[in-house]
DNA sequence: TTTGTTTTCGGAAACGTTTCCGAAAAAATA
DNA sequence: TATTTTTTCGGAAACGTTTCCGAAAACAAA
């Protein structure tokens, strides 16, 4: 553990501290030559500068902070592989941490990260309220931070978004312009936003095409949930003619229950999902669902992110909404 | 950003610092009332000790760094979660760094976990060969660390392992005992020993049956591979009757295919998984593929992490085995 | 050569803690 | 009460850097 320090260095070469410190700093008050003297002598001598007693007089750490509720699902790795790509590029390092959908977590993960002085924070949220107070404090101590997919109206802070509304007004005009009626919208936690804008984009569509607007269900956003709601649903013995649910877990976990129950899918119900996931095209039937930019939704929030921390006055928070895409399969499509 | 210090409270309560540093360290040498007044104002004037400085002059950080090759796959999550169940519990904080298959980001994100002075390291090698005296000189310098399911013989740490040999040695006999002859194993990188393991146990099951030994195809580790793999299969018009890859993605990737171009499963090939994925069951015909302990691998890294970080004396490495099992699903099973 | 500028460097304070050492205060013992 | 022991605390050094300030050295201008 004989970490050698800047003193060893400095000792040994005959100069002061402050010197060496200037040869690792690049600054312009050094000669050249015994900048590179001192840099080839301290990598002779393994020596390299101790973060931690850096971040304690300097401001900056180059690691940016990643905060999602949750990751076994591919939707998070995969927009944080896309922040990570332009992050890196900019000599920053992306440190994780995963919230386990709790809200208690997910408060001492960011704090972890702050403590860790990180320069900056992406994060997106498990519960829209619960650290409502914590993330203002954060943000009016010029904390950077954006949040993405799962964010709060309230916090006046940079955003990337997706148009939830939109893409569930077209995922289930697709199913209505087929001829389905009686449509059931499953979808997750009622608190967040992302939910309640999915939801208007399914009674929307409705509304355009003069139908009774079809009936929402709340539950998870697991497998699991989606497979405990088709069981409800075969008990009531009249089931719905199409599904739209909110999550391609959902709708797998759905899918899955209704055939082994030996309903034929899209012959006895249809089924559409949310947040294209890998193996909606592997599936039987192959999965019709709305794909999310995923890549690009960790690029943008990078760059936001960025923008921020490049900002030296006020930083006026940036809201990007990006596009998607409904990728129809067989799921959907009415057998005639 | 003026953050109150330890010095405002020693100030503000006509006390020294060092005191104040001991009620918040908990010493024995300190009076129960001073101690629970100081903590009392600390509170109300919203101190909280700066970790970083603290860390300038303890060792500890109560931060264990977590590092995996990829986490797009539910794999690597799940061991995560798991290890980080029992650390949370400890009162550890789990920072987490994805390598995105490259061993020069590998080796930069344990760096930056060491400078961040991480208490311990959980890692997965992107490869067996790279990092190695990297490694070597990290465990020498007694930062404790424990490899799982990539890992390298040659470094000395704790390991939590699969039976790789065994596991691929029953998947494959799963197919010979049906009929199956003909059988073709696709893996993945060529330098990882458990693709070695794996092999050895594609060949031990043949031989025991005292069958000639199937061919061994060498790609990478994701869908796309499966379906490069499978396409070229095709291509040379004489398929083999079973195929058992090395993990579920590339079983998937070539179940795609197959599907795509007519040919039945398990009809006209049989095919089965190894690592179970969350869509094993969901894909249609359902995969028959091994489960590895993936929570359990992560609790026993985990475990042994922490072993060796309460260990005063030198510790020895522990190695552990994990057992799995055999899930055997529609799409190894011969019709008759 | 003298004076003025610029370049290059050393000394020391600062960042926010912990910890060692010793002293004052309190308690226990004689 | 006098002495010893124990408890409680303050002062200061230390952790490994960066940065401010000023001085020495080098150079340019007069």
């Amino acid at each position: 553990m004989k970490h050698t320090t800047i003193k060893d260095v400095a000792k040994k070469m005959g100069v002061s501290v402050s010197t060496i410190s200037r040869a690792f700093n690049d600054k312009y008050d050094i000669k050249k030559e015994t900048r590179d003297r001192i840099l080839k002598m301290a990598k002779e001598m393994g020596y390299s500068p101790n973060p931690i007693a850096r971040k304690l007089t300097q401001k900056r750490s180059y690691n940016i902070g990643f905060v999602v509720p949750e990751f076994v699902n591919s939707f998070f790795p995969e927009v944080i592989i896309g922040a990570q790509e332009v992050l890196l590029e900019e000599g920053y390092q992306v440190l994780i941490m995963q919230s386990d959908l709790s809200w208690e977590t997910e408060r001492k993960n960011v704090k972890t990260l702050v403590d860790n002085m990180v320069d900056g924070l992406i994060v997106s949220l498990t519960s829209e309220e619960k650290n409502n107070t914590y993330y203002k404090e954060l943000i009016s101590s010029k904390m950077p931070i954006v949040f993405f997919n799962r964010v709060v109206d309230e916090l006046s802070a940079s955003k990337v978004l997706f148009d939830d509304f939109k893409w569930s007004f077209f995922a289930t005009e697709h199913l209505i312009v087929q001829g389905f009626i009686d449509i059931i919208h499953i979808t997750g936690t009622k608190s967040l936003s992302l939910t309640k804008n999915r939801i208007n984009g399914f009674e929307a569509a409705h509304r355009k095409h003069k139908l009774k607007v079809g009936e929402v269900i709340y539950t998870g956003f697991t497998t699991e949930d989606g497979e405990r709601i088709a069981e409800s649903l075969i008990e009531r013995e009249v089931l719905p003619k199409a599904i739209f649910a909110a999550n391609d877990a959902l709708a797998i976990g759905a899918m899955h229950v209704f055939k082994k129950n030996g309903y034929q899918i899209p012959g006895d119900i249809a089924i559409v999902g949310f947040s294209e996931s890998r193996l909606a095209e592997h599936i039987s039937p192959p999965l019709t669902s709305v794909k999310q930019p995923t890549h690009d939704i960790g690029r943008a929030a990078a760059q936001l992110l960025l923008d921020q921390i490049n900002t030296t006055g006020v930083f006026i928070p940036q809201s990007m909404v990006l596009n998607g895409r409904l990728n129809i399969r067989e799921s959907s499509v009415k057998v005639i």
